[in-house]
DNA sequence: TATTTTATTGCAACATTGTTGCATTTATTG
DNA sequence: CAATAAATGCAACAATGTTGCAATAAAATA
């Protein structure tokens, strides 16, 4: 497995690591609470500054929602603070609640007249593979 | 001009009214503080509940924006509490950093194996006709 | 239109979340 | 392993979200 860490030039800590492995538990994108629920022990602050710096160092970004708060979910290694490269689109799900990134074959493209896109982020809301086959 | 409260069977007072022309002054989405600005006096916790009444009963619609405040923009008249819908995107300019509902002639569909899409939600950010035009 | 009923407003008070400075501790570098 | 750089935790505060409740204003009704 990479190091996430080392190839953002972030210092190596326990914390970091743990916060990590806790993305790391979920396929899907997790809110502060959840994190919060998966660490052992932690500080408010300290949690708060790893958030920001990973994201920052576009380690993980953020999917922020209407009404809730932001999820989180880690980046692609191409991601940079500056841009991410994300051809997935944020699926939330009606029923589980779970927002998820979807990687999706040919990603819709857009033409807005007078209009210069440099970024699509696409969010669909419905249900989830998991969900549909509970049915 | 419609009466959007009546419309949505809310009472007329004089503060929603002033929260409206705000909106009226617009012709972009704006967030809590421009909100404020554009208020002669108020009183923040009625426009707290202002806003929220607002989102409930589909008059105003959420733009959650990832690392700042979300902006709030006037609905079309068939949103409703339960469902929005807009055939727009957001538009965020990365230059006057405006965010902006585009109506877009034909609104792009996405397919996902194994999901149920219900609504889809589009942000695309780069540069606004208005800073393509100053360049 | 006067009166009753219902809804909104503003205050006080509190909860949650975001944020900073600074001393201490820990990780990295040479 | 020492020197340097970075991360952590505490205290303290700012901003934002939220509630109960009394006062006030709007809507419904007679």
């Amino acid at each position: 497995m990479r190091n996430l860490l080392k190839d953002k030039k972030l210092s190596e800590t326990p914390f970091r690591k743990e916060v990590l492995e806790v993305f790391g538990n979920y396929s899907n994108a997790i809110s502060m609470s959840v994190i919060e629920k998966g660490l052992k022990d932690y500080n408010r602050i300290t949690l708060y500054r790893t958030i920001k710096i990973f994201l920052e160092k576009g380690l993980i970004h953020e999917i922020a929602l209407s009404g809730e708060p932001s999820n989180y979910a880690l980046c692609d290694s191409t991601c940079s603070s500056e841009l991410h490269q994300h051809q997935h689109v944020h699926f939330k799900c009606t029923l589980c609640e779970t927002v998820t990134c979807v990687e999706v074959a040919e990603f819709p493209s857009l033409h807005l007249p007078n209009y210069q896109i440099e970024q699509l982020e696409i969010q669909a809301s419905g249900i989830c593979k998991v969900c549909l086959k509970k049915e």
